[in-house]
RNA sequence: GCGGAUAUGGCGGAAUUGGCAGACGCGCCAGAUUUAGGAUCUGGUACUGUAAAGUGUGUAGGUUCAAAUCCUAUUAUCCGCACCA
């Protein structure tokens, strides 16, 4: 018989929600559990397959912490900023504040659908005013201090949304949002300085407990390196090209320098360059390429000498030419290099094509073939100051051989670059700063925020790229809270990132208006005990919410260094097909139909099921209906009870080793094989035929989590008191999770022959015997010499015969 | 190119971390029930073989009493970064 899902979890989501039961408080005597899941878009689309994932994995660690008696905050809210509402504004001409109404009410009616334990006295959105009141103040800390700027910074443009991008917005050369075509355009854009905390946003990954490639991307995103600054001299003058390198034991064999497209040097020589109008074309081309187009062409290597410019390698004493070519960059390092050919697969390319001499100074490679890269393993040669040195000492040997005649100093670079933090766009916060002609830029008063988005006619963009928030004069037009003359409000907007970069805080306390969240709250709540979200935001998303909660607790806001303790990653569910959902693909499923089909509990169950948590899981309906079957399955183990205790030791010991099980594996997302491990113990019951009132009871307890609806039901049906998720969670007997036999399988000679069962307290002699009175055993060791004999306890006993 | 991950039945996936490979679910086969379909229940189901037995965790070697698990090499797929000096 089928339970009749839609009426059992209408039913309890009014009675949780009624009875409020799921709110945290904030003053407590339990020890606190903050749980954290990504708070979604809420895009027109609805509620997607893949949403539920991590909220049903989280759900089932707040339910079960709850009932392990924490005081349990689980949150959810709006991440409602953004492109696509604005993009539909423009289409419809809908305000995108009533678009987000709608598509915010929508997503919470499918989330409520699916009985979550989320406190909604804490929802917050950051399009609220009163949200983002707070995300202006945190901008204003950081300008305060020094964190913001702004600079005219060759920025990727797209062309169709016409707004600027961070570079990490740009991929595979196009927008990220929209597929257009980017290209660079220099802009007046407000930047975070988000350099400045690259070191401690490396170091502190040591303090936290983050799955490894969650780690190993922030690690390279940063992207840190050692080596040392060293200047060039320009011949026939004083001055010098300063270089970066990291394999400054290497300067023997720079036989030329690379400068970027962009280098200075090439505009402040111009009169010494005889071949001017080659280098300009050049420039040309390489300014006109987006950095995808630039870094895609790696067939071949381009360039151009800058001819009548030379510079001497200060070590080697050897004039080397000079070269311009776009294979160096002006955003990292210093825009030129000393290349070494015999020891840098690039510039040995590009030596190669422009007959350059290529001057082997380490030993252990071919150069005839191809660069030798190796910095650990190979010999100086060719190199009288450090002859014979090999690996970290030839490095650090010429650093201060540098240092000490003045030419060169030990260097780390990051490859993070600062954060281009404005938007030419409407839907998302003003960033609160006022530009004056006598005072420069002055933000706003902080009792002046929050500075709310004016309503304008036209959503989209000018074509000049500038924020429709431009267009309004009687909007920007104000006076300097400095000396009070006419100024102009900065009419740029905030990136999405911005409003997510601090939310969790705002959850501890999210009615308060004096500040951000008030320190009884964080000190109380922070920090996030587990935070789960996608693999996609482990960069981006998770380095800025970093970085400003590492700012927050430079300047006193936040008593922690490190918002998350944890962090962890779900796989993606991918259409039946194998494929990305899309609509394209036609292979998207809609949560709402699940629902309705089968119920919130089946989804719920099946979406914890389907696979490893961590990996991607193909969708498939029959796995739906096998998790349905579960359910009606334990819902009509209600018919087996029978009174009593009557528990047989072995059903005891199973009972026990589920608890186990499930206890554990809930706290590591192995959420599939707890639930393979009731779908188990759920078949024994109905192979005996029965089950006691006692064993329900714990079985439903264990599978509430996962389904919190049928699970509650069949609590009230039986009669037990209260509500099942205000009970305790069950506590296991470690001595009660082991059988009083135990099999042992016997191996002879590695293979598997036969098996008995010993009383687990058999000692190594009653053991040897019952081996040896097995009848393969016999057989098998008859007559042979017996070499050796392996016995490990409770697992295996291997006899080794010749 | 660099970095990371993955590879196990027809499918999704288990395997106490070196100790019985294939838990659990799907699918499939057979039986029961049903007017039939569906649903439900019971049993079976890695491969070869009637069987005895043998083979088997991408491929090839190795270490070990014992390898999906460790080592070496190699292939494929996916993801991230991508001329980072």
């Amino acid at each position: 018989m089928s339970y009749d899902f839609k009426k059992i979890e209408k039913k309890w989501q009014k009675i949780w929600d009624d009875k409020k039961v799921f709110q945290a408080e904030n003053n407590s005597d339990k020890p606190k559990f903050y749980a954290l899941v990504e708070f979604p878009y809420p895009s027109g689309q609805g509620l997607h397959v893949g949403h539920p994932r991590p909220y049903t994995a989280l759900d089932i660690v707040a339910r079960k912490k709850r009932m392990q008696g924490y005081n349990v905050l689980y949150p959810m809210g709006w991440d409602a900023f953004g492109l696509p509402t604005e993009n539909y504004a423009i289409k419809t001409g809908i305000h995108p504040r009533e678009v987000t109404k709608r598509n915010v009410a929508h997503f919470k009616s499918q989330l409520k659908a699916l009985g979550y334990s989320f406190d909604w006295s804490r929802e917050i959105n950051t399009t609220d005013p009163e949200y983002y009141k707070w995300t202006q103040w945190i901008f204003i800390q950081l300008y305060k201090h020094g964190l913001a700027y702004k600079k005219e910074f060759p920025i990727n443009f797209c062309t169709n949304c016409k707004v600027g991008l961070a570079n990490e917005e740009v991929v595979n050369g196009v927008c990220e949002k929209c597929g257009g075509e980017v290209v660079r355009k220099v802009k007046n854009q407000w930047m975070l300085k988000i350099t400045d905390y690259a070191q401690k946003l490396l170091d502190d990954l040591d303090t936290v407990d983050y799955i490894e490639r969650v780690k190993t991307s922030q690690k390279n995103w940063i992207g840190r390196s050692e080596g040392a600054l060293i200047d060039f001299p320009i011949t026939g003058t004083d001055d010098f090209i300063t270089v970066y390198t990291t394999r400054p034991d290497t300067i023997y064999g720079s036989t030329y320098m690379v400068v970027s497209p962009e280098h200075p040097i090439i505009d402040k020589y111009e009169h010494r360059l005889k071949n001017m109008d080659e280098i300009r074309a050049y420039k040309q081309e390489a300014i006109k390429k987006s950095d995808f187009e630039r870094t895609e062409i790696i067939k071949e290597k381009t360039g151009v000498k800058l001819e009548g410019l030379t510079a001497i390698n200060p070590i080697s004493k050897k004039e080397i030419p000079v070269y311009t070519s776009d294979y160096v960059l002006m955003t990292y390092g210093t825009g030129a290099i000393m290349a070494v050919p015999a020891h840098d697969q690039r510039d040995y390319e590009f030596a190669k094509i422009f007959n350059i001499p290529i001057v082997e100074v380490i030993s252990g490679g071919n150069i005839e073939v191809e660069a030798y890269t190796d910095s650990m393993n190979g010999v100086a040669i060719n190199s009288p100051l450090i002859e014979g040195l090999k690996g970290k000492d030839a490095i650090n040997h010429m650093i201060e051989i540098l240092e000490e005649r003045g030419i060169g100093q030990r260097k780390v670079n990051y490859r993070l670059r600062d954060w281009v933090f404005s938007r030419q766009r409407y839907w998302g916060e003003p960033i609160p700063m006022v530009y004056c002609e006598h005072c420069g830029w002055v933000p706003v008063p902080e009792e002046e925020l929050p500075i709310e988005l004016p309503d304008v006619e036209n959503y989209k963009p000018a074509d000049d790229g500038e924020s429709p928030l431009a267009n309004m004069p009687q909007w920007y037009n104000t006076k300097c809270p400095v000396c009070g003359a006419e100024a102009k409000r900065e009419t740029d907007t905030m990136p999405q990132w911005a409003g997510s970069s601090w939310y969790y805080l705002r959850y501890t306390d999210p009615d308060n208006n004096e500040v951000l969240a008030g320190k009884d709250a964080l000190d109380y709540w922070m920090n996030v005990d587990w935070y789960n979200g996608g693999m996609e935001h482990t960069t981006l998303h998770l380095l800025y919410s970093r970085f400003w909660h590492k700012f927050l607790y430079d300047i006193g806001v936040v008593n922690t260094p490190e918002p998350y303790a944890k962090r962890t990653s779900h796989g993606m569910i991918l259409g039946d097909n194998n494929e990305k959902m899309s609509k394209s693909r036609g292979n998207v499923v809609n949560p709402d139909d699940v629902v309705d089909e089968y119920g919130a509990d089946t989804l719920r169950t099946y979406e914890m099921f389907i696979g490893d948590f961590e990996k991607a899981a193909p969708w498939n309906e029959n796995g739906v209906k096998g998790c349905k079957r579960f359910l009606d399955r334990v819902y009509n183990l209600t018919e087996l009870v029978a009174d009593g205790k009557g528990y047989t030791p072995e059903l005891e010991t199973y009972i026990h080793q589920t608890i186990k099980k499930v206890t554990d594996d809930i706290d590591s997302m192995k959420f599939n094989t707890a639930i393979a491990a009731l779908m188990k113990l759920a078949n024994y019951y109905y192979e005996a035929k029965k089950i006691t009132k006692d064993d329900i009871r714990t079985f439903i307890i264990l599978l509430n989590p996962m389904a919190p609806h049928v699970t509650e039901e069949i609590w009230q049906m039986m009669g037990f008191e209260g509500m099942l998720n205000e009970t305790s969670w069950p506590v296991y007997d470690i001595s009660k999770t082991v059988n009083d036999t135990i099999e042992i399988p016997i191996q002879i000679n590695g293979k598997l022959r036969a098996k008995i069962v010993v009383d687990k307290e058999a000692d190594a002699d009653e053991l040897k015997a019952a081996v040896f009175a097995n009848d393969v055993v016999k057989k098998l060791t008859d007559g042979k010499m017996i070499a050796k004999q392996i016995y490990v306890p409770g697992r295996v006993y291997n006899i080794v015969v010749k």
